[in-house]
DNA sequence: CATATTGGTATCCTATAGGTTATTGATATC
DNA sequence: GATATCAATAACCTATAGGATACCAATATG
């Protein structure tokens, strides 16, 4: 663990599991929303319109076998709850990372 | 610029920026062999194999878009040259978190 | 009891990413 | 002068991501 001498190859193994993970066009979007305290399914998808129910239930079981979201079913009255996972808080520092980044690349590419 | 408060939209937007930059299968791999010392076409390709030169000439031309490669012409003798600009640099912070949440994200999915 | 909303699934379709193979003209090497 | 290497491009193919539309049973609401 205090190995912290990766080889080229292990680096690009990491950084490919990472984009694995987050990338396509909606997983972060729909962590940020949850973020914002949606936790109903229909909540979810209205707060990413337009994202189809097809395409939100498939990214919402991705999302769960990686454990960064936490789906609960209760009874009484029966409902589904979608909550990020604590382990999702573990991917603050790189979305903080990518909006800041982001942000500053639309300066640079359209001309400053 | 000291407006720390980006709204939810906005920060989904920075964060698709991003990941479009960034994203695919070969972008970062490329460079990462390129700040290993590649720089030119066929050594980039034989570090990052089995890519094909026609995806290598897609991805440069993207990167170089996006300016964080450059791509200089040398006469005398004839040769091409990919370098990874200075700018580029500033995307150091981001693949770090990327390889640090990566590796950790493999030991928590695969039972620790 | 009729209608709307919930959390989905089933089909089908399209666009894009990426792969395969062959070829190019220009130089370099033997 | 033949062969190999360079930096690509062309034409074609496949797999996957994602979208469109319809539908479902279960519950809630008017």
């Amino acid at each position: 663990m205090k190995d912290k001498e990766l080889t080229t190859e292990q680096k690009i193994k990491y950084v490919q599991d990472t984009l694995f993970v987050i990338s396509g066009k909606w997983k972060l979007p729909i962590l940020i929303a949850m973020n914002q305290g949606c936790y109903r399914f229909r909540d979810i998808q209205r707060s990413v319109l337009p994202i189809t129910t097809r395409v939100l239930s498939r990214e919402l079981k991705d999302l769960e076998e990686n454990k960064l979201v936490i789906r609960t079913v209760y009874d009484a009255p029966k409902t589904v709850e979608y909550t990020v996972s604590p382990y999702c808080k573990s991917l603050k520092p790189l979305v903080d990372e990518m909006i800041k980044w982001g942000q500053n690349h639309r300066r640079k590419i359209s001309g400053k």
